[in-house]
DNA sequence: GCCAACGTTGGC
DNA sequence: GCCAACGTTGGC
């Protein structure tokens, strides 16, 4: 069981149009990013990641499973670009902020707060149990 | 809206 | 294979 981080413009995907489709869960395309997909290849079904909001909420604010491997992003032809299927799982009680990622020095070593720019990425399971802790989530 | 960080592309 | 130019992301 792995951990991860997905990331999203409320404005493109939000956490509502994700909770939407319910069980089925959706496709996580648009990634044209090699790391990414990288990620997104390791990924197994049952692996978990956060829901997190970039741009104006820049806050985690639920839980996904991963529910379909990495299989052809079926908004492209190029053959380079796969994606996994993800499902909600349940909302945070309480959103985790970027801002409180960064206070919190257990936080520190997150790709998260080190690496802005990726859209898709591991989480370690420390990580994991401290912004759920902060969320007010029971993992 | 700006800009820093980073990734990708393409000429050499 | 290097690197300059360019494009994109995302925090501020």
């Amino acid at each position: 069981m792995n951990y991860w981080l997905f990331k999203s413009e409320a404005s493109t995907w939000s956490w509502e149009q994700q909770v939407a489709k319910g069980d089925a869960g959706e496709e996580w395309n648009g990634v044209r990013n090699y790391q990414a997909r990288n990620n997104m290849r390791l990924m197994q079904l049952g692996d978990l990641g956060f829901f997190y909001l970039s741009q104006k909420e820049k806050s985690v604010v639920g839980v996904v499973e991963v529910c379909a491997l990495a299989h052809p992003d079926s908004t492209t032809d190029d053959v380079r670009w796969e994606c996994v299927d993800i499902r909600a799982v349940g909302a945070f009680p309480r959103p985790v902020t970027l801002d409180d990622c960064k206070a919190d020095p257990r936080l520190a070593d997150m790709v998260l707060v080190n690496n802005t720019r990726l859209s898709v990425q591991p989480v370690t399971a420390d990580e994991w149990r401290v912004v759920c802790s902060l969320g007010g989530y029971a993992a």
